[in-house]
DNA sequence: TTAACATATCAAGATATCTTGATATATGTC
DNA sequence: GACATATATCAAGATATCTTGATATGTTAA
């Protein structure tokens, strides 16, 4: 219950499913690139991120400086199945410019 | 979006989780059967079962005085396997004892 | 029509979540 | 070492959700 809970209250925001969204797209990205892209301060952001791995979505890999973020693999069949239904969404989720230092 | 929001909404509860795998379970229940079953006030009962109504996963069925919630038919794939993984957690619903005058 | 029951809705306080701005930590560069 | 960059975390106010108790609506029975 507890973890069901998790998930679903990580998809409880609006900002979280575009994001989700958003990494599902473009594979990997980093904080800075999210920041960019969603025009959102940093704080929110990784907050946002956090809640979203915690939950069972995503996983992080740091590189340097960075974090880079991914869809978590390999991906149980339900939050499978719940990427699905977002992306039937058809969300116009913002560009990604590598906007980082890199 | 919106919609896939509210469904969120609506999941993001643990009373109304154990709402759901209740009615699942005994497949048509009035709204004086969840209130003795789980022992809450009625007007909290009432709100929980009108937000799954809402978010698509019941229906409800005005007979006499009485409201039958059962789940809605026929119920979307996304909805049928939030279901089956709520099933998964193998809750321990409370007993159903038809409490009310009827 | 009066009374009792079943349900829905509303207002207000309690609780949780979100956002922002400030600060902490960690890495890389000069 | 000193500084800049990338990220994480925290505190506080803003916002949303949950719970309760009171009240409204609708149905049935006396």
């Amino acid at each position: 219950m507890e973890t069901f809970l998790q998930t679903m209250g990580a998809l409880n925001d609006e900002t979280r499913i575009k994001i989700l969204a958003f990494i599902d797209k473009h594979k990997e990205v980093c904080v800075c690139d999210v920041e960019q892209a969603f025009g959102m301060i940093q704080s929110r952001i990784s907050r946002h991120l956090k809640i979203l791995k915690d939950a069972g979505f995503l996983k992080v890999d740091r590189r340097g400086r960075w974090a880079y973020y991914a869809i978590r693999t390999p991906l149980d069949e339900f939050r499978q199945s719940i990427l699905k239904e977002i992306s039937y969404l058809d969300l116009k989720t913002p560009e990604l410019q590598k906007g980082c230092t890199a």
